[in-house]
DNA sequence: AGTCAAATATGATGATCGTCATCTAAATCA
DNA sequence: TGATTTAGATGACGATCATCATATTTGACT
């Protein structure tokens, strides 16, 4: 059954948007296209018709999860002009910023070695994301030079990672709690 | 053909280290059983005998992967006791620490997400190598106080496998480069 | 030496995967 | 309005997967 254009394209961005969550939440390789088309209430015949190949979906879902980080970063920073950094590392390391949980979470934090292990597009199109993220981050830090300004930027940027990293692969609740309370009192101010 | 009972205790471990390899190169989920076994120089028949399920190889592998980690922290804690802390995020920054890049580098870098999405058992073995983990690097921080060492170890540990995380993921060699550079600068002296 | 048990090989199972061919119905356009 | 295009549905393909059944060979024990 054919639908509208717009219709389509709205199709399109959705089965995008739902990859990009179940993505974070199970691998690339931990869903199919039956059933990320299926979650997108559509059946898996489309499929070729939007995208060249799942790599492509993957590509596509990784810019697409980056972009929304992007806005959320830069609307705290508008929103929280003189604790930006604070702001960030709050709605970061709070986990379900948007009440779902790691589906909604960071991509580089829910999907960094996987984006590693993937080939061109996928690896670029993170890479660009990555780079944005950084720029927001480094207006929102403070020190004597801006190359001072970018080495912490990059510092944060990485600690952040790497306690939500951290904390979501640990077992125990007490443990991920600690590691949480740590990258928040540690990269979210201005000091370290 | 049967073999005698250290062979097969010797395939065994063998069948783990080069799993855990594997998987740590391309995923949980992007290697087979039956190819891990050929790598082993085996066949995928014997895989039912050495282990309950591919679950139960994974959180094998974890286990071995992480005390490998611990051995190596521990032995640069003891060839450099003065300076634990550089020698180890030079370790462990530096990549290939033994040759062959990201196959025999940090579980933790490389297999994090991947943890978070698998059940209890793998959890738990890897929850233990990290915390045996940060044991180490507690002793190799110094703070005014031991529940400021334990906390800036733990930002430490963060701050490491975010810095090789996002180093891998990233598409561009010069940004990877300087993550990395900035990560070996930031957390591997006693002052952040 | 002879029996038993165990380690690995061979082969098959059903499920799932990415991808493609074909069909259908409705949107678009002349 | 009629012709044409196209989004999506249905169904199938070969490949790969985890797992199991069975056979074989040989170490281990009596």
């Amino acid at each position: 059954m054919r639908v509208s254009r717009e219709q389509a394209a709205e199709n399109r961005t959705r089965i995008i948007d739902i990859a990009g969550q179940q993505f974070r939440e199970k691998g690339f390789d931990g869903i199919g296209v039956a059933d990320v088309m299926k979650s997108a209430g559509l059946t898996h015949g489309g499929f070729y018709g939007h995208f060249e190949s799942k790599e492509d979906l993957i590509a596509e879902a990784c810019a697409a999860a980056m972009a929304v980080s992007v806005r959320r970063w830069t609307s705290l920073a508008q929103e929280f002009p003189d604790d930006t950094l604070a702001a960030i590392t709050k709605s970061y390391l709070s986990g379900d910023s948007h009440g779902e949980g790691k589906m909604s979470g960071c991509m580089m934090a829910a999907l960094a070695p996987d984006v590693a292990r993937r080939g061109g597009a996928v690896r670029s199109r993170f890479t660009e994301g990555t780079k944005s993220l950084l720029g927001i981050l480094v207006n929102a830090v403070t020190a004597r030079s801006k190359a001072r300004q970018r080495e912490k930027a990059i510092a944060i940027m990485a600690g952040l990672v790497g306690t939500v990293v951290l904390s979501r692969a640990v077992d125990d609740p007490e443990f991920s709690a600690e590691i949480k309370r740590v990258g928040q009192q540690v990269f979210g101010e201005q000091e370290g």
